[in-house]
DNA sequence: GTGATCCTCGGGTAGTAGTG
DNA sequence: CACTACTACCCGAGGATCAC
């Protein structure tokens, strides 16, 4: 995979995110400057400007992400085409809160029905990606109130992946994907409210990868 | 806490001199 | 001419400092 200079920040940014940091934050956790990571760092008068391998070292360090899982965070974003255009596109878009509801996707999973609201982001590359506005606390300090979820129902699940699901009548919880089996899901705990669980296949009503997360 | 500006450090490289 | 060693300079990454 090729990596674009914008990709990486986004993932940067992302993993900040992810981890309930701001840029600044991530950078002071991995024991840097906490201005290495300036958006008025990312480019010079000449050009652009990447974060050193030493750095990115440092920031996985911190976080615990491993490299693997990092470009899995630079390839999301290239899939949905963020940060290469500044073109803007219309996304659905929901509160956390609201994501209960039923009739919200049709039987594909992708979005559909009333109810959705509309939100701008640069180019994806998912016709059926959704946004999520978080609008609780719950979630912290992986994802902070306020921030911003784009999910998409197309992009299989993968252990370590992390989503947001709903399980029967209850409310949406957002998890770290296990181990599956042919019939069962298992899921480590990412809500601060929730418990891990296995489940079977058929008691999820909706199971959509997080692949983007912004503050 | 964040962004802007300036400064320091270090790696890379082009140019030049020395040697065979 | 070919190769090596040395020097000077350029430039990028990150730190220091300040303003807000």
């Amino acid at each position: 995979m090729s990596m674009k200079h914008e990709d990486v920040w986004r993932a940067l940014d992302t993993l900040a995110a992810e981890k309930g940091l701001s840029p600044s934050g991530l950078a002071r956790a991995a024991g840097l400057d906490p201005t290495a990571f300036n958006r008025s760092k990312r480019t010079t008068s000449r050009g652009l400007r990447w974060p050193s391998t030493e750095s990115l070292s440092r920031v996985l360090s911190a976080t615990g992400a491993s490299l693997e899982s990092f470009t899995a965070l630079v390839g999301g974003a290239r899939a949905l085409g963020l940060g290469r255009s500044h073109r803007a596109h219309r996304l659905p878009l929901l509160p956390l809160s609201q994501l209960c509801t039923d009739g919200l996707f049709d039987d594909a999973g992708n979005p559909s029905g009333q109810g959705w609201e509309e939100t701008e982001v640069p180019q994806p590359g998912d016709p059926h990606g959704y946004a999520v506005r978080i609008d609780s606390a719950r979630l912290e300090p992986v994802f902070r109130e306020g921030g911003t979820l784009i999910l998409s129902p197309a992009v299989p699940v993968r252990p370590g992946d992390r989503v947001l699901l709903r399980r029967g009548e209850g409310p949406v919880g957002a998890f770290v994907a296990g181990d599956r089996t042919a019939t069962s899901f298992s899921f480590d705990s990412l809500d601060a409210d929730s418990a891990g669980f296995s489940t079977t296949r058929e008691t999820l009503v909706w199971l959509h990868r997080i692949i983007w997360a912004s503050s």
